[in-house]
DNA sequence: TTGTTTATTTATCATTGATAATTTAGAGTC
DNA sequence: GACTCTAAATTATCAATGATAAATAAACAA
């Protein structure tokens, strides 16, 4: 668990890169975030790491799976499970609002997320995470997977418009966006509760 | 307008290739759809014309402008104006059940799309007819941008995912997709019209 | 001391998007 | 019909990229 530990086993050498899944997921978004995801290639990230890229793929298997550790860094970070008695309407709303605004924290997230496969730690783990609390508040499973998978689509394609310059600056000349995507985000809820008579 | 008028200005060479914006796109497709969007390259696709690769050069600048034609392209399929007299969350309903349709038929469209810089037909001439109707029916301008906003939101990250084969995988173990589909579109609809309170 | 494992480097590939320079053919003019 | 001009291709070539193979070094075990 503890990086330090697994370094035990691992053996330093040359200048001590001390690398590390968690470690090149870090170097990865502060380069996306610095300079785009456009310049996120093997030699950069190792550049940025202070080592040469084949180095990387002693750790991570491909650049596609990189992409997908970063999106679950990413889900992580914007996911919580809601409080004791915290009715599933409120607990989604801070949920949208938190995750839009980790996404666009992170450049370039939308495109990211659009090229990278779920793995299973997304599968097993982060879906059940919007799944499971509309499933305890007495929605049947269907219900619960196809709201949850609309939450999601929402939320993706939200942040993947607003991150666009061209996009967003066309839509923001008409209308502040966050403005809209609160418009949105409670329209989308409240849909939802209308056909997840659940309380 | 007509290609073949068009012609009449340019000339032909060697085996007569009769190139034109139009006909790359429908090639790109065709090639996007037979062998998925990592194989569309430049070479791949001139091979498809048979022609070379610098060819498709002279008459599309770039990839990525190649890709926001394929994206026009298929918008233009898949939008249509309401009828006369049509309630407009009948017809939302409509041009959503087609949107998906169309972009799932046109496979990694959605990765397309993501990937695409929205070009001035788009901005000019697709958002616009998404918008119209709704401040046609009484809702302000910026809550009609705000809603096909967050409807052309929702349709991308849904398409996204259900291209997705590892996303669509689990989630189709869970829940028929189109079901689920109609169960987010319906609740977003209902949910758009009250908060746009205009018949 | 010797050998094994882990983690890195150097060297190298094939593929890709893109550009430069060249070539060919039709259209217009005379 | 020859002469030029321009549109639209071609061949040749680049630099950048993801990825792999082979070589190498440091720590540990025996």
């Amino acid at each position: 668990m503890d990086p330090i530990q697994k370094r035990a086993a691992g053996r330093p050498r040359k200048q001590d890169a001390f690398l590390d899944p968690s470690v090149i997921v870090d170097a990865a978004w502060s380069l996306v975030e610095r300079d785009g995801v456009d310049a996120l290639t093997t030699r950069t990230l190792a550049a940025e790491l202070g080592v040469k890229s084949p180095a990387l793929y002693w750790h991570v298997p491909s650049m596609t799976a990189l992409h997908s550790l970063m999106v679950e860094r990413m889900l992580f970070e914007s996911l919580r499970n809601p409080a004791d008695g915290e009715p599933w309407q409120d607990w989604l709303l801070d949920v949208g609002r938190t995750q839009r605004r980790n996404f666009l924290s992170h450049r370039d997230s939308g495109r990211i997320i659009a090229v990278a496969p779920p793995s299973d730690v997304i599968r097993n783990q982060i879906m059940p995470m919007l799944v499971a609390p509309l499933i305890a508040a007495g929605a049947s499973a269907e219900d619960a997977v196809a709201a949850a998978g609309t939450f999601a689509s929402f939320i993706l394609g939200w942040v993947i418009y607003e991150q666009s310059a061209e996009a967003s600056s066309y839509i923001a000349s008409m209308v502040d966006m966050t403005i809209a995507f609160e418009f949105g985000l409670a329209a989308l809820i409240e849909g939802l509760a209308q056909r997840l008579p659940v309380r």
